[in-house]
DNA sequence: CTGAAAGCGCTAACAT
DNA sequence: ATGTTAGCGCTTTCAG
């Protein structure tokens, strides 16, 4: 048992009080008592016991974070932007992944609140029917949403306009002459990101009198099978220009197409959504819709501490959802278009 | 403030002690008892506060991890796999990143100990001579190192064999008939396994009658500057082949070596360490040392909780030290010498 | 099988 | 400026 306040106390000759005060609001304590504890204190290697603390306090400055997994390098860097925006505010992190189980979603937050965490930052597979959220919200526990954008204003969330952003990269691959461009997305149901997604590429491509073509769902792990592509062999039939819902489809349908014979760009242009910051480093650059992950799990910290301070002497402005900037990568993935 | 045990017992009309037992070990309920708190507990919505269950038992079934960055996928692999494990036992995780600064390493251990974890999974810069290190021994906390190869047996670790690894690879180069193999790094005082992949470097030139080279340090973030590679302009200076401390780092030197307009594997062979799945996507395949990175995090944590548990009833086997397999991945990324 | 009571480490009134 | 005290939620003897 690591020593506790009780026996720091004792060793400087003071009551447990005075050594919290000294933790807690240096300037209340005299010098000389203040030097006698701090002697105390290193002599020992004290350490204040968080758990006596936030059970006292019923606060714990500690958030918990749930993603779908951390094999997306979005997520990643997501939860990187999260865990120094905490670390500047003196919050801990508390971390689960659900490998895009919904079940895993609920009992993942269940943990986190039984360790009493303030908030939770997570993304889930659909916003806008999720018995994970309707939980959060009867507890009253603040949490933000990342990448999800939620129907319910009153769900905070931080996230790009992902209609918007694939609208603006569908309209990319128009400006360079493709007209057949088909969307490769993984399974609908698994990802509300991948609906909203699909809908800007059926914007871009209606505003500019284009016909949508049927999206290609695909299970999250693609594997070795190129059968989803299989129709891409017949030139006539396959389209120029591939638009995925995000960029590690994206590798892996470049990976598929070569595997077919095709090339990237000649044969078709491939174009991905996130901008994952290795597709900068390949040849050809992946092109893609790039959102700031790293920020964005940033802002999502810092929204969920204005949400929990909210009303606290200190506490920082109200929280708001904010919806960031996007941007489109240009890259060699994606070639002006050959009739 | 959440309804807490109290309350339960309260509305079930049965002491505090009951409830907490039908929490803990049920069997010892009555069944008409165990239904009358369950459904007490279903209407107050009661979930336990862990922080009165921790502070009560002086453990937390919580470990923390450290590690340099998520923006290396290799650490994003590893944190998945310590994750994943974790849950499977019962246990949760604190997480916090350190961006290879070793006064944040001590911090980071720092705030995991005030928060009682029951023990550390951490990577650092230097195992043999880490401050961080030398506190966790003496607060005898468990921890278990990932990545590291420490000198000290006595530290619990879970690595590939750098050094062997290492010397595998530049292997497969000089069985390929290169010659003039030179090694990138990272900047050794940042990582310990630089140097022991520097060591298997020099291994595998010696063992084949070679000259090691010097070897190029770069700092981490190689960003667009290309002077590190400068000389490679000359052809009879260059060397054939490039062999780089990890994977990030050989795709950026691709990345350079293009913009210097030298084409990879044709004019110059590539090889990287890590074996990231996306090394595997792209055209060429980087050849890389590869090494289980969420096999490392999943045998890590089950080490550590044996250390946890020693000696405790349903304790697990002795903890100790593993050395994975690594593996040889061949790719695009090198050629066969052609002089 | 159940209850009463003590105490884990800490903080916040309330006194002095 | 400092001490006294109560209690946050939980588990665990010890009695019954």
């Amino acid at each position: 048992m690591p020593p506790s306040i009780k026996q720091v106390a004792q060793q400087a000759g003071v009551s447990t009080a005075t050594v919290s005060r000294l933790l807690n609001k240096p300037e209340s304590v005299s010098s000389d008592t203040a030097d006698k504890i701090n002697q105390a204190i290193a002599a020992l290697g004290f350490r204040p016991n968080f758990n006596g603390r936030n059970l006292r306090a019923g606060r714990s400055r500690t958030v918990g974070v749930v993603v779908p997994t951390l094999s997306n390098t979005v997520f990643a860097q997501c939860l990187q932007g999260i865990e120094l925006a905490a670390r500047s505010l003196d919050y801990s992190v508390m971390f689960t992944a659900t490998e895009y189980r919904q079940e895993d979603e609920a009992a993942a937050v269940d943990l986190l609140l039984s360790h009493r965490v303030d908030g939770v930052i997570l993304t889930v597979a659909d916003a806008s029917a999720s018995a994970t959220l309707d939980v959060l919200d009867s507890e009253r526990i603040p949490y933000v949403l990342t990448y999800n954008q939620p129907q319910q204003a009153s769900r905070l969330s931080v996230s790009v306009d992902n209609r918007a952003a694939a609208r603006d990269a569908v309209a990319h691959l128009i400006a360079l002459g493709h007209t057949r461009i088909q969307m490769l997305s993984g399974y609908f149901h698994a990802s509300d990101r991948a609906i909203q997604r699909y809908q800007g590429y059926v914007d871009a491509m209606r505003e500019h009198g284009l016909t949508p073509l049927t999206p290609i769902e695909v299970p999250r792990h693609t594997g070795l099978g190129v059968d989803y592509l299989q129709s891409f062999a017949d030139p006539q039939q396959r389209p120029s220009a591939l638009f995925c819902s995000n960029d590690l489809l994206a590798f892996a349908a470049m990976r598929d197409l070569r595997a077919l014979g095709l090339r990237v760009p000649q044969d078709i242009s491939v174009m991905g959504f996130d901008g994952i910051p290795l597709g900068e480093m390949m040849s050809p650059v992946l092109a893609s819709a790039v959102q700031p992950s790293e920020q964005i799990g940033e802002v999502a910290l810092r929204t969920l501490v204005a949400a929990i301070e909210q009303g606290s002497p200190d506490g920082a402005g109200q929280p708001a959802s904010s919806i960031l900037a996007h941007a489109i990568r240009h890259g060699g993935s994606v070639q002006i278009f050959v009739p």
